[in-house]
DNA sequence: GGTAAAAACCTATTGACGATCGGTTTTTGC
DNA sequence: GCAAAAACCGATCGTCAATAGGTTTTTACC
């Protein structure tokens, strides 16, 4: 999934408000870059089209809003980015070895909660 | 860091066996997909130039291996996606909760070890 | 040391794709 | 129905990877 730069700034924006038209993004946005409506409305469509934003009618024009949560994004990004240059099953693992020690007091303390009540969820009903 | 298909095929094969000239990697790359000797050239000299790969006058011809630890350079990659797309300082973790689910009851152990371990690396001696 | 082969290097050309925007069609509201 | 707004289409530009031909440089051997 390639990304442009102007299609990242108007995600982001999207995940900030949940959900715009054109006009509102193009306001929002050209205050500090420029760039014409026109630009707005073909990068809204790419992303639509990417299925990475939904639209709806609302009134006249569409609302745009964000497909898919951004965590979410991110992850399936890792994950791509992990499978594209590591073939074995641990490679995930691996990579985290070498970013382990970037990381904070507090984020070390959140990765290990997770992982705890990740393990938790699975050893009571492994549902669905 | 955008990489195309052959740079990535040419980057595999060289964490593959560490060390290599263009005509080593041209005879092992072209079995499967043809293509000539120039091409793997450049591809190399792209991959040089971009600091992921070493080279080293070897009798005749230059010896490229790579500059980058795998790992290491996913690693990297996993933390300019992130930083990319979140603001905040606790993207990773948030998107790692995502990834959390799809992980193997063996990579939920081989984290928490990391963890352990990095935390205790912390604890005695700070040093760097 | 001169010459032929090999390697490096330079330089297009092609093909994707994002950014940009002008122009045309469609929709909407009065 | 008509004017304004929005959607849609298409063309141009810039960037960059892939590819490969041609030229220069280096190497090795006689």
């Amino acid at each position: 999934m390639r990304l442009g730069d102007l299609e990242k700034q108007v995600l982001q924006y999207l995940w900030g408000t949940k959900s715009a038209d054109a006009k509102q993004v193009h306001s929002d946005l050209s205050r500090a870059r420029g760039g014409s409506l026109n630009t707005i409305q073909s990068t809204l469509d790419r992303l639509y089209k990417k299925g990475l934003l939904s639209r709806e009618k609302l009134g006249h024009a569409f609302q745009y809003s964000p497909a898919v949560e951004r965590y979410e994004f991110v992850g399936q990004l890792i994950q791509d980015v992990t499978r594209e240059f590591v073939d074995d099953e641990n490679g995930l693992v691996a990579a985290f070895t070498s970013i382990s020690s970037e990381l904070s007091e507090s984020q070390l303390e959140q990765l290990e909660q997770l992982i705890e009540s990740q393990k938790v969820k699975r050893q009571q009903g492994d549902c669905e």
